[in-house]
DNA sequence: ATGTAC
């Protein structure tokens, strides 16, 4: 019987090699018995039938020279599993919703389990809640990092007098609109270039096979919260990390990740390990994670590094494009992933932490924390709080579901109310408007004890993925 | 968030 017949009558994948052995001995077996009557051979429907019998009973098959390991790895994978969930701290518990601390609540019975966060903006995801924080010991779960795999921010600050965006504002629109592309599978006209391209792309089948793609996609925006703006940053006290003084800068911010290739990997690698998830873990589901030391393990960890690398060129690319079509220079900038699992050291251990909408926040750490559309942005500065394994959140987050969003809002009239306010959006959706989302101020106060804010963005020229069925688009 | 098919 080979694999997809044993998996078909219910042998778990990760019994797939001890079952052929156990058939392998049994055939052997009745072969030695049988010699010579011709009768009682094993095979076809009756070895079938024989399988399904273990599968569905293994306890009778203990005193089986052929069945008893396969018995034995049954019985062990029944068992119920007693040990303690891990505890976990949450920043602003008042404005999260139930479904996500039950995510949460899963995720802290995953046996490799060490040290959780939620942040205040968390919210419903796939496994992990979005605002998610787990740190594993020797293990990697992929819908903990996310399906978009290093979903980043970055924010170049430009030479250009913040004049110029009252004075000549079809000029930053132009750069917006040339500059990148959005929507589900968009790509470039012109095939872009970075130096990510030149990488070892086949440290994985999946990211071997999808290089194409992520070549076509590369310096593009993808869709849903993904967005590229200029603002006016206001620094209220010099940096001298950063370089600059006091004063209003025009900064490009972009929130985009590994597009196409990057979702593949997360979906690839989820299956293997959902695949290989004991049946007494499968309440578990999507939080089904790999071993360190397994080979699927070390192949999904080079492929989201590569995915961080390409997500990192991918901003790279639009922030090359969009500052050269303005005629502009970068002075500084920041950026970082929120969607990533990082090997780290705490409490002097080696833990895997992964972050899913999650800024890293270690002390003196750098980040970029985005409110909405017309809502600010701030650059921050992390303390390095323990107890959030050195996190803060990725944004406000989400206070309406993107379908309850479309029912309230007409985007029409969002639009020419900002305008009002003096915020030119190019394009975006009902889904996407300032009132979907939590109050920034207040997240960013409920956080004061994971970051201190460096600076101050105020959106101005925004543009998002459009909804391709309104002309106003 | 993404993009296509046991």
């Amino acid at each position: 019987m080979n694999s997809r017949q044993l998996l078909k009558i219910g042998v778990p994948e990760y019994c797939l090699k001890t079952a052929k052995t156990a058939i392998q001995n049994k055939v052997a077996e009745e072969k030695v018995n049988g010699k010579g009557s011709g009768a009682g051979k094993v095979r076809g429907k009756a070895l079938k039938e024989l399988v399904q019998a273990v599968v569905a009973q293994p306890e009778a098959f203990l005193e089986d020279l052929s069945f008893r390991q396969l018995a034995l790895e049954l019985i062990e994978d029944n068992r119920e599993e007693v040990f303690e969930p891990i505890d976990y701290q949450v920043w602003g518990k008042e404005g999260i919703d139930e479904g996500a601390f039950s995510q949460m609540d899963l995720a802290c019975h995953v046996p490799s389990a060490r040290g959780a966060a939620l942040m205040p903006d968390a919210h419903l995801g796939y496994g992990l809640p979005i605002g998610g924080v787990l740190a594993l010991e020797d293990a990697v779960i992929p819908y903990a990092v996310g399906v978009d795999i290093a979903c980043r921010m970055k924010l170049s600050v430009l030479d250009i007098s913040v004049d110029a965006l009252d004075q000549k504002p079809h000029q930053f629109v132009d750069a917006l609109n040339r500059g990148t592309v959005f929507g589900v599978g968009a790509a470039h006209e012109k095939r872009q270039y970075h130096g990510v391209m030149d990488q070892d792309w086949t440290v994985s089948k999946v990211t071997r096979e999808k290089k194409d793609r992520a070549w076509k996609q590369l310096g593009s925006s993808g869709s849903g919260n993904h967005f590229v703006e200029f603002g006016v940053l206001t620094f209220t006290e010099a940096d001298a990390e950063l370089g600059l003084e006091a004063g209003e800068y025009v900064a490009l911010l972009s929130h985009s990740g590994s597009r196409g290739a990057g979702a593949a990997v997360c979906s690839t690698y989820s299956s293997i390990a959902q695949a290989r998830l004991h049946k007494r873990h499968h309440k578990l589901g999507r939080l089904a994670w790999l071993e360190m030391d397994s080979e699927a393990g070390q192949e999904y960890w080079a492929a989201m590094n590569l995915m961080g690398e390409y997500a990192a060129a991918n901003h790279a690319v639009i922030h090359q494009n969009v500052s050269e079509i303005l005629g502009s220079k970068v002075v500084s900038g920041v950026e970082n992933h929120h969607n990533f699992a990082w090997k780290e050291e705490h409490d002097g251990k080696e833990f895997y932490v992964h972050r899913k909408g999650a800024t890293p926040a270690a002390a003196g750490e750098l980040g970029v924390i985005p409110g909405s559309m017309a809502d600010p942005a701030f650059v921050v500065r992390g303390k390095g709080n323990p107890a959030s394994l050195n996190s803060a959140s990725h944004g406000a987050g989400r206070c309406m579901s993107r379908n309850k969003a479309k029912d309230k809002y007409r985007w029409k009239a969002v639009r020419n109310d900002l305008a009002k306010r003096g915020i030119t959006v190019i394009s975006a959706g009902a889904d996407e408007v300032p009132g979907v989302y939590k109050n920034i101020m207040e997240v960013m106060a409920e956080q004061q004890d994971l970051v201190d804010i460096v600076a101050r963005f105020n959106p101005k020229v925004v543009k998002m993925c459009g909804d391709g069925s309104r002309a106003e688009d």
